[in-house]
DNA sequence: CGTGCCTGTTACTTGCGGTAACACCAGTCT
DNA sequence: AGACTGGTGTTACCGCAAGTAACAGGCACG
Protein backbone atom coordinates (compact mmCIF):
# COMPACT_ATOMS: atom_id res chain seq x y z
CA UNK A 1 0.00 0.00 0.00
CA UNK A 2 2.03 2.97 -1.00
CA UNK A 3 1.25 6.62 -0.38
CA UNK A 4 -0.64 7.87 -3.53
CA UNK A 5 -2.62 4.74 -3.04
CA UNK A 6 -3.97 5.30 0.87
CA UNK A 7 -4.80 8.97 -0.99
CA UNK A 8 -7.29 8.20 -3.51
CA UNK A 9 -8.86 6.02 -0.56
CA UNK A 10 -8.42 8.58 1.52
CA UNK A 11 -10.02 11.18 -1.10
CA UNK A 12 -12.59 8.90 -1.84
CA UNK A 13 -13.80 9.23 1.31
CA UNK A 14 -13.56 12.80 2.36
CA UNK A 15 -15.91 12.81 -1.03
CA UNK A 16 -18.13 10.08 0.20
CA UNK A 17 -18.66 11.80 3.75
CA UNK A 18 -19.50 15.33 2.35
CA UNK A 19 -22.01 13.88 0.06
CA UNK A 20 -23.44 12.14 3.33
CA UNK A 21 -23.44 15.21 4.77
CA UNK A 22 -25.16 17.23 2.27
CA UNK A 23 -28.00 14.63 2.75
CA UNK A 24 -28.11 14.66 6.32
CA UNK A 25 -28.72 18.40 5.91
CA UNK A 26 -31.40 18.42 3.54
CA UNK A 27 -33.66 15.71 5.59
CA UNK A 28 -32.87 18.06 8.92
CA UNK A 29 -33.61 20.87 7.37
CA UNK A 30 -36.45 19.63 6.28
CA UNK A 31 -37.58 17.63 9.21
CA UNK A 32 -36.23 19.07 12.24
CA UNK A 33 -33.25 17.68 14.67
CA UNK A 34 -35.32 14.70 15.51
CA UNK A 35 -34.23 13.15 11.68
CA UNK A 36 -33.85 9.36 12.37
CA UNK A 37 -30.50 8.19 11.17
CA UNK A 38 -32.72 5.95 9.34
CA UNK A 39 -33.97 8.89 7.10
CA UNK A 40 -30.88 10.35 6.26
CA UNK A 41 -29.34 6.88 5.38
CA UNK A 42 -32.76 6.78 3.05
CA UNK A 43 -31.76 10.42 1.62
CA UNK A 44 -28.56 9.57 0.50
CA UNK A 45 -29.33 5.91 -1.08
CA UNK A 46 -27.59 4.09 1.34
CA UNK A 47 -28.40 2.37 4.53
CA UNK A 48 -27.61 2.82 8.46
CA UNK A 49 -24.31 1.01 9.08
CA UNK A 50 -22.42 3.34 6.82
CA UNK A 51 -22.84 6.47 7.93
CA UNK A 52 -22.17 4.85 11.62
CA UNK A 53 -18.78 4.18 10.19
CA UNK A 54 -17.99 7.43 8.83
CA UNK A 55 -19.27 9.27 12.01
CA UNK A 56 -19.47 7.13 14.82
CA UNK A 57 -22.55 8.01 16.38
CA UNK A 58 -25.49 10.47 15.81
CA UNK A 59 -23.47 13.16 17.92
CA UNK A 60 -20.75 12.77 15.43
CA UNK A 61 -22.89 13.09 12.64
CA UNK A 62 -25.09 16.57 14.32
CA UNK A 63 -21.28 17.70 15.18
CA UNK A 64 -19.99 17.53 11.67
CA UNK A 65 -23.06 19.33 10.57
CA UNK A 66 -22.84 21.58 12.94
CA UNK A 67 -19.37 22.86 12.73
CA UNK A 68 -20.44 23.18 8.46
CA UNK A 69 -22.60 25.54 9.77
CA UNK A 70 -21.37 27.21 12.49
CA UNK A 71 -17.51 28.07 10.26
CA UNK A 72 -19.77 29.84 7.44
CA UNK A 73 -21.49 31.75 9.79
CA UNK A 74 -18.68 32.73 11.73
CA UNK A 75 -17.08 33.78 8.74
CA UNK A 76 -20.07 36.02 7.58
CA UNK A 77 -19.70 37.29 10.90
CA UNK A 78 -15.67 37.85 10.95
CA UNK A 79 -16.91 39.85 7.97
CA UNK A 80 -19.31 42.54 9.38
CA UNK A 81 -16.71 42.90 12.23
CA UNK A 82 -13.80 43.60 10.16
CA UNK A 83 -15.50 45.95 7.46
CA UNK A 84 -13.57 49.55 7.36
CA UNK A 85 -16.31 51.70 9.44
CA UNK A 86 -16.70 52.78 13.22
CA UNK A 87 -17.81 51.47 16.13
CA UNK A 88 -21.41 51.64 16.27
CA UNK A 89 -21.75 50.55 12.20
CA UNK A 90 -19.54 48.12 13.02
CA UNK A 91 -21.82 47.00 15.75
CA UNK A 92 -24.68 47.40 14.08
CA UNK A 93 -23.60 45.52 11.08
CA UNK A 94 -22.62 42.46 12.61
CA UNK A 95 -25.78 42.42 14.32
CA UNK A 96 -27.51 42.84 10.88
CA UNK A 97 -25.69 39.94 9.52
CA UNK A 98 -26.85 37.60 12.12
CA UNK A 99 -30.22 38.03 12.41
CA UNK A 100 -30.12 38.65 8.16
CA UNK A 101 -28.85 34.72 8.21
CA UNK A 102 -30.86 33.18 10.91
CA UNK A 103 -33.98 34.97 9.37
CA UNK A 104 -33.04 33.44 6.06
CA UNK A 105 -32.68 29.82 7.15
CA UNK A 106 -34.30 29.13 10.53
CA UNK A 107 -34.23 25.85 10.33
CA UNK A 108 -29.96 25.91 10.08
CA UNK A 109 -30.92 28.13 13.05
CA UNK A 110 -32.94 26.21 15.48
CA UNK A 111 -30.82 22.58 14.24
CA UNK A 112 -27.48 24.72 15.80
CA UNK A 113 -28.87 25.97 18.63
CA UNK A 114 -31.29 22.92 20.38
CA UNK A 115 -29.04 19.72 19.30
CA UNK A 116 -30.96 18.16 21.69
CA UNK A 117 -28.60 15.80 22.72
CA UNK A 118 -28.59 14.93 26.41
CA UNK A 119 -25.10 14.09 26.47
CA UNK A 120 -24.06 10.09 27.43
CA UNK A 121 -26.58 7.90 29.61
CA UNK A 122 -23.81 7.17 31.77
CA UNK A 123 -22.66 10.94 32.32
CA UNK A 124 -22.67 11.89 36.10
CA UNK A 125 -24.29 15.06 35.11
CA UNK A 126 -22.75 18.38 36.51
CA UNK A 127 -21.34 19.22 33.02
CA UNK A 128 -22.47 22.34 32.64
CA UNK A 129 -20.28 23.73 29.85
CA UNK A 130 -20.78 21.62 26.27
CA UNK A 131 -24.13 21.88 25.77
CA UNK A 132 -26.47 25.61 25.03
CA UNK A 133 -24.67 25.03 21.53
CA UNK A 134 -21.38 25.58 20.88
CA UNK A 135 -21.81 28.25 18.57
CA UNK A 136 -23.05 30.61 21.15
CA UNK A 137 -19.48 29.34 22.77
CA UNK A 138 -18.01 30.19 19.67
CA UNK A 139 -19.41 33.03 18.33
CA UNK A 140 -18.75 34.71 22.25
CA UNK A 141 -15.14 33.96 22.17
CA UNK A 142 -14.48 35.34 18.88
CA UNK A 143 -16.19 38.58 19.61
CA UNK A 144 -14.30 38.63 23.11
CA UNK A 145 -10.79 38.28 21.07
CA UNK A 146 -11.82 40.57 18.66
CA UNK A 147 -12.83 43.45 21.48
CA UNK A 148 -9.65 42.91 23.22
CA UNK A 149 -7.71 43.32 20.36
CA UNK A 150 -9.40 47.00 19.43
CA UNK A 151 -10.52 48.29 22.56
CA UNK A 152 -8.67 49.99 25.59
CA UNK A 153 -10.28 48.71 28.80
CA UNK A 154 -7.47 49.59 30.96
CA UNK A 155 -6.43 46.99 33.85
CA UNK A 156 -8.75 43.54 33.46
CA UNK A 157 -9.38 44.22 29.93
CA UNK A 158 -9.05 40.95 29.19
CA UNK A 159 -11.64 39.38 31.38
CA UNK A 160 -13.68 42.28 30.66
CA UNK A 161 -13.73 41.36 27.10
CA UNK A 162 -14.13 37.85 27.42
CA UNK A 163 -17.48 38.60 29.54
CA UNK A 164 -19.15 41.19 27.02
CA UNK A 165 -17.83 38.71 24.31
CA UNK A 166 -20.21 36.05 25.80
CA UNK A 167 -22.72 38.97 26.69
CA UNK A 168 -23.09 40.45 23.67
CA UNK A 169 -23.51 37.25 21.90
CA UNK A 170 -26.35 36.27 24.31
CA UNK A 171 -27.90 39.38 23.76
CA UNK A 172 -27.88 39.11 20.40
CA UNK A 173 -29.10 35.49 20.47
CA UNK A 174 -31.81 35.94 22.88
CA UNK A 175 -33.34 39.06 21.00
CA UNK A 176 -33.10 37.43 17.59
CA UNK A 177 -34.79 34.19 18.77
CA UNK A 178 -37.69 35.87 20.11
CA UNK A 179 -37.80 38.49 17.07
CA UNK A 180 -38.01 34.97 15.27
CA UNK A 181 -40.75 33.99 16.48
CA UNK A 182 -42.92 37.07 17.17
CA UNK A 183 -41.59 39.31 14.29
CA UNK A 184 -42.89 42.50 16.20
CA UNK A 185 -40.56 44.92 14.40
CA UNK A 186 -38.28 44.95 11.58
CA UNK A 187 -35.00 43.79 11.57
CA UNK A 188 -33.37 47.44 10.81
CA UNK A 189 -35.49 48.48 14.22
CA UNK A 190 -34.29 45.60 16.08
CA UNK A 191 -30.69 46.24 14.96
CA UNK A 192 -30.82 50.05 15.76
CA UNK A 193 -32.64 48.94 19.66
CA UNK A 194 -30.12 47.04 20.58
CA UNK A 195 -27.00 48.98 19.74
CA UNK A 196 -28.80 51.52 21.43
CA UNK A 197 -28.94 49.05 24.58
CA UNK A 198 -25.04 48.69 24.21
CA UNK A 199 -24.23 52.72 23.70
CA UNK A 200 -26.21 53.04 27.29
CA UNK A 201 -29.53 54.13 26.70
CA UNK A 202 -30.47 52.21 29.27
CA UNK A 203 -28.64 53.75 31.93
CA UNK A 204 -29.29 57.22 30.24
CA UNK A 205 -33.40 56.86 29.66
CA UNK A 206 -35.44 59.02 32.22
CA UNK A 207 -37.73 57.62 35.42
CA UNK A 208 -41.20 57.35 34.61
CA UNK A 209 -42.63 58.80 37.67
CA UNK A 210 -41.15 60.23 40.69
CA UNK A 211 -39.35 57.01 42.17
CA UNK A 212 -35.84 56.35 41.47
CA UNK A 213 -37.01 54.14 38.27
CA UNK A 214 -35.65 50.88 37.41
CA UNK B 1 -71.77 13.12 44.39
CA UNK B 2 -71.74 16.31 46.45
CA UNK B 3 -69.51 18.46 46.06
CA UNK B 4 -67.00 17.86 48.97
CA UNK B 5 -66.45 14.24 47.79
CA UNK B 6 -65.18 15.37 44.72
CA UNK B 7 -63.31 18.15 46.68
CA UNK B 8 -61.59 15.56 48.41
CA UNK B 9 -60.41 12.98 45.42
CA UNK B 10 -59.14 16.44 44.05
CA UNK B 11 -57.19 17.21 47.11
CA UNK B 12 -56.04 13.64 47.20
CA UNK B 13 -54.97 13.71 43.62
CA UNK B 14 -53.26 17.35 44.06
CA UNK B 15 -51.36 15.35 46.89
CA UNK B 16 -50.24 12.32 44.90
CA UNK B 17 -49.14 15.05 42.11
CA UNK B 18 -46.73 17.22 44.21
CA UNK B 19 -45.56 13.98 45.67
CA UNK B 20 -44.43 12.43 41.70
CA UNK B 21 -43.29 15.54 41.21
CA UNK B 22 -40.85 15.51 43.81
CA UNK B 23 -40.04 12.32 42.87
CA UNK B 24 -39.26 13.51 39.43
CA UNK B 25 -37.43 15.99 40.73
CA UNK B 26 -35.34 13.92 42.39
CA UNK B 27 -34.58 11.58 39.74
CA UNK B 28 -34.02 14.56 36.98
CA UNK B 29 -31.62 16.22 39.70
CA UNK B 30 -29.54 12.92 39.64
CA UNK B 31 -29.40 11.51 36.09
CA UNK B 32 -29.92 14.90 34.05
CA UNK B 33 -33.23 15.20 31.56
CA UNK B 34 -32.68 12.38 30.24
CA UNK B 35 -34.19 10.56 32.50
CA UNK B 36 -36.78 8.11 31.58
CA UNK B 37 -40.33 7.37 32.60
CA UNK B 38 -39.29 4.22 34.06
CA UNK B 39 -36.51 5.72 36.63
CA UNK B 40 -38.77 8.43 37.60
CA UNK B 41 -41.82 5.91 38.20
CA UNK B 42 -39.68 3.43 39.88
CA UNK B 43 -38.84 6.49 42.61
CA UNK B 44 -42.19 7.66 43.23
CA UNK B 45 -42.43 3.80 44.02
CA UNK B 46 -44.88 3.43 41.70
CA UNK B 47 -44.81 2.45 37.31
CA UNK B 48 -45.12 4.24 34.60
CA UNK B 49 -48.74 4.28 33.52
CA UNK B 50 -49.42 6.27 36.68
CA UNK B 51 -47.57 8.88 35.27
CA UNK B 52 -48.99 9.28 32.29
CA UNK B 53 -52.55 9.42 33.37
CA UNK B 54 -51.27 12.48 35.80
CA UNK B 55 -49.54 14.16 33.05
CA UNK B 56 -50.40 12.91 29.71
CA UNK B 57 -46.67 12.74 28.36
CA UNK B 58 -43.14 13.16 29.33
CA UNK B 59 -43.25 16.42 27.63
CA UNK B 60 -46.18 17.40 30.02
CA UNK B 61 -44.79 15.98 32.94
CA UNK B 62 -41.08 18.21 32.20
CA UNK B 63 -43.50 21.37 31.87
CA UNK B 64 -45.00 21.14 34.96
CA UNK B 65 -41.67 20.45 36.74
CA UNK B 66 -39.93 23.18 34.85
CA UNK B 67 -42.92 25.30 36.10
CA UNK B 68 -42.41 24.96 39.51
CA UNK B 69 -38.49 25.89 39.19
CA UNK B 70 -39.07 28.82 36.77
CA UNK B 71 -42.23 30.21 39.01
CA UNK B 72 -39.78 29.87 42.07
CA UNK B 73 -36.66 32.24 40.21
CA UNK B 74 -38.67 34.24 38.89
CA UNK B 75 -40.46 35.03 42.19
CA UNK B 76 -36.89 36.19 43.61
CA UNK B 77 -35.67 37.94 40.58
CA UNK B 78 -38.95 39.80 41.23
CA UNK B 79 -38.28 41.19 44.71
CA UNK B 80 -34.23 41.97 43.55
CA UNK B 81 -36.21 43.88 41.27
CA UNK B 82 -38.73 45.78 43.05
CA UNK B 83 -35.98 46.23 45.79
CA UNK B 84 -35.77 50.00 47.18
CA UNK B 85 -32.28 51.23 45.52
CA UNK B 86 -31.12 53.48 42.40
CA UNK B 87 -31.19 51.75 39.05
CA UNK B 88 -28.33 50.66 38.88
CA UNK B 89 -28.09 48.41 42.43
CA UNK B 90 -31.27 47.10 41.33
CA UNK B 91 -29.56 46.01 38.19
CA UNK B 92 -27.05 44.50 40.39
CA UNK B 93 -28.68 42.77 42.72
CA UNK B 94 -31.31 41.04 39.67
CA UNK B 95 -28.04 40.08 37.99
CA UNK B 96 -26.44 38.78 41.22
CA UNK B 97 -29.71 37.12 42.25
CA UNK B 98 -29.70 34.70 39.21
CA UNK B 99 -26.17 34.16 38.79
CA UNK B 100 -26.87 32.73 42.63
CA UNK B 101 -29.26 30.95 41.41
CA UNK B 102 -27.81 29.01 38.95
CA UNK B 103 -24.71 28.38 40.90
CA UNK B 104 -26.31 26.91 43.72
CA UNK B 105 -28.24 24.68 41.65
CA UNK B 106 -26.91 23.76 38.28
CA UNK B 107 -28.72 20.94 37.70
CA UNK B 108 -31.43 22.76 37.64
CA UNK B 109 -30.21 25.38 35.43
CA UNK B 110 -29.81 22.98 32.70
CA UNK B 111 -32.79 21.37 33.13
CA UNK B 112 -34.56 24.41 32.83
CA UNK B 113 -32.21 25.53 30.21
CA UNK B 114 -32.21 22.77 27.83
CA UNK B 115 -35.19 20.79 28.29
CA UNK B 116 -34.45 18.80 25.01
CA UNK B 117 -38.21 18.41 23.62
CA UNK B 118 -38.06 18.18 19.41
CA UNK B 119 -41.63 19.30 18.94
CA UNK B 120 -44.10 16.23 17.27
CA UNK B 121 -42.28 14.68 14.97
CA UNK B 122 -45.30 15.46 12.46
CA UNK B 123 -44.67 18.74 12.75
CA UNK B 124 -43.96 20.56 9.52
CA UNK B 125 -41.26 22.42 11.12
CA UNK B 126 -40.95 26.09 11.19
CA UNK B 127 -42.13 26.90 14.02
CA UNK B 128 -39.27 28.32 15.81
CA UNK B 129 -40.48 30.30 18.82
CA UNK B 130 -41.40 27.16 21.33
CA UNK B 131 -37.94 26.16 21.72
CA UNK B 132 -35.12 27.45 23.75
CA UNK B 133 -36.79 26.99 27.67
CA UNK B 134 -39.78 28.85 28.29
CA UNK B 135 -37.85 30.76 30.98
CA UNK B 136 -36.13 32.59 28.89
CA UNK B 137 -38.65 34.13 27.52
CA UNK B 138 -40.77 34.74 30.24
CA UNK B 139 -37.81 36.35 32.48
CA UNK B 140 -37.76 38.74 29.06
CA UNK B 141 -41.24 39.58 29.34
CA UNK B 142 -41.13 39.88 32.89
CA UNK B 143 -38.16 42.27 32.68
CA UNK B 144 -39.20 44.22 29.28
CA UNK B 145 -42.94 44.93 31.86
CA UNK B 146 -40.64 46.45 34.61
CA UNK B 147 -38.55 48.16 32.33
CA UNK B 148 -41.48 49.82 30.44
CA UNK B 149 -43.11 50.95 33.85
CA UNK B 150 -40.43 52.53 34.88
CA UNK B 151 -38.67 54.11 32.26
CA UNK B 152 -39.59 57.29 29.86
CA UNK B 153 -38.59 55.71 26.98
CA UNK B 154 -40.61 58.45 24.76
CA UNK B 155 -42.28 56.89 21.73
CA UNK B 156 -42.23 53.53 20.74
CA UNK B 157 -40.74 52.64 24.02
CA UNK B 158 -42.63 49.63 24.59
CA UNK B 159 -41.21 48.15 21.90
CA UNK B 160 -37.97 49.33 22.80
CA UNK B 161 -38.65 48.10 26.25
CA UNK B 162 -39.47 44.46 25.18
CA UNK B 163 -36.47 44.27 22.91
CA UNK B 164 -34.34 45.22 25.44
CA UNK B 165 -36.05 43.06 27.98
CA UNK B 166 -35.48 40.02 26.13
CA UNK B 167 -31.91 41.02 25.55
CA UNK B 168 -31.01 42.08 28.60
CA UNK B 169 -31.99 38.20 29.61
CA UNK B 170 -29.98 36.63 26.96
CA UNK B 171 -27.05 38.67 27.79
CA UNK B 172 -27.16 37.47 31.54
CA UNK B 173 -27.96 34.08 30.72
CA UNK B 174 -25.58 33.66 27.94
CA UNK B 175 -22.97 35.01 29.99
CA UNK B 176 -23.87 33.26 33.25
CA UNK B 177 -23.42 29.65 31.20
CA UNK B 178 -20.14 30.58 30.18
CA UNK B 179 -19.03 31.28 33.25
CA UNK B 180 -20.84 28.79 35.51
CA UNK B 181 -18.57 26.19 32.63
CA UNK B 182 -15.25 27.96 32.82
CA UNK B 183 -15.23 30.23 36.29
CA UNK B 184 -12.85 32.93 35.33
CA UNK B 185 -13.81 35.08 37.79
CA UNK B 186 -16.37 35.85 40.99
CA UNK B 187 -19.99 36.22 40.83
CA UNK B 188 -19.17 39.91 42.29
CA UNK B 189 -16.85 40.37 39.29
CA UNK B 190 -18.85 39.24 36.25
CA UNK B 191 -22.22 41.06 38.02
CA UNK B 192 -19.81 44.89 37.95
CA UNK B 193 -18.25 43.82 34.38
CA UNK B 194 -22.23 43.32 32.92
CA UNK B 195 -23.56 45.87 34.31
CA UNK B 196 -20.91 48.19 32.66
CA UNK B 197 -21.86 46.72 29.49
CA UNK B 198 -25.26 47.90 30.03
CA UNK B 199 -24.23 51.21 31.23
CA UNK B 200 -22.38 51.93 28.20
CA UNK B 201 -18.70 51.63 28.48
CA UNK B 202 -18.50 49.52 25.15
CA UNK B 203 -19.19 52.63 23.82
CA UNK B 204 -17.11 54.74 25.86
CA UNK B 205 -14.22 53.01 25.87
CA UNK B 206 -11.24 54.09 23.45
CA UNK B 207 -9.62 52.58 20.86
CA UNK B 208 -6.81 50.31 21.60
CA UNK B 209 -4.32 51.47 18.47
CA UNK B 210 -4.88 54.26 15.85
CA UNK B 211 -7.83 53.18 13.48
CA UNK B 212 -11.50 53.39 13.96
CA UNK B 213 -11.82 50.54 16.34
CA UNK B 214 -14.34 48.50 16.95
C1' DC C 1 -4.57 -17.85 -6.84
C1' DG C 2 -5.59 -16.29 -2.13
C1' DT C 3 -5.37 -12.27 1.17
C1' DG C 4 -6.76 -7.90 2.83
C1' DC C 5 -9.63 -4.08 2.67
C1' DC C 6 -12.93 -1.20 1.27
C1' DT C 7 -18.25 -0.58 0.64
C1' DG C 8 -22.48 -2.19 1.19
C1' DT C 9 -26.23 -5.14 2.89
C1' DT C 10 -29.79 -7.75 6.11
C1' DA C 11 -31.15 -8.82 10.46
C1' DC C 12 -30.73 -8.34 15.09
C1' DT C 13 -30.58 -6.42 20.11
C1' DT C 14 -31.65 -2.97 23.43
C1' DG C 15 -34.07 0.57 25.43
C1' DC C 16 -37.56 4.08 25.75
C1' DG C 17 -42.09 6.40 25.07
C1' DG C 18 -46.64 5.28 25.16
C1' DT C 19 -50.92 2.26 25.56
C1' DA C 20 -54.36 -1.58 26.29
C1' DA C 21 -56.32 -4.59 29.27
C1' DC C 22 -57.12 -6.22 33.42
C1' DA C 23 -57.42 -6.19 38.93
C1' DC C 24 -58.51 -4.10 43.33
C1' DC C 25 -60.80 -1.09 46.57
C1' DA C 26 -63.87 2.53 48.06
C1' DG C 27 -68.12 4.49 48.39
C1' DT C 28 -73.09 5.06 46.00
C1' DC C 29 -77.54 4.03 44.21
C1' DT C 30 -81.67 0.90 44.09
C1' DA D 1 -77.14 -7.16 49.90
C1' DG D 2 -75.67 -6.55 45.10
C1' DA D 3 -74.71 -4.07 40.74
C1' DC D 4 -72.41 0.50 39.33
C1' DT D 5 -68.88 3.93 39.23
C1' DG D 6 -64.44 5.96 39.59
C1' DG D 7 -60.21 6.07 41.39
C1' DT D 8 -55.41 3.54 41.96
C1' DG D 9 -52.46 0.23 40.60
C1' DT D 10 -50.53 -3.62 37.84
C1' DT D 11 -48.47 -6.64 33.76
C1' DA D 12 -47.72 -7.10 29.22
C1' DC D 13 -47.49 -5.37 25.03
C1' DC D 14 -46.61 -2.16 20.50
C1' DG D 15 -43.77 0.89 17.72
C1' DC D 16 -39.76 3.04 16.78
C1' DA D 17 -35.11 4.69 16.80
C1' DA D 18 -30.13 4.00 18.09
C1' DG D 19 -26.61 1.11 17.55
C1' DT D 20 -24.32 -3.51 16.30
C1' DA D 21 -23.02 -8.08 14.45
C1' DA D 22 -22.33 -10.91 10.63
C1' DC D 23 -22.16 -11.65 6.19
C1' DA D 24 -21.47 -10.58 0.72
C1' DG D 25 -19.22 -8.61 -3.32
C1' DG D 26 -15.43 -5.66 -5.84
C1' DC D 27 -10.65 -4.60 -6.36
C1' DA D 28 -5.82 -4.03 -5.50
C1' DC D 29 -1.73 -6.43 -3.93
C1' DG D 30 1.77 -10.48 -2.87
Amino acid sequence: MDTTQRTDQQRSADRRRRELLEAADRVVLRDGPQASMNAIAAEAGITKPILYRHFGDKGGLYAALAKRHTDALLDSLRAALDAPADRRERVEATLDTYLAAIEARPQVYRFLMHPAEGSQPGDPGFDVGKHSAPLLRRMGEELAQVIEERLDLGPGGQQLARVWGHGIVGMMHAAGDWWLGERPCSRAELVRSLADLLWGRLAAAGDRMGGPGF
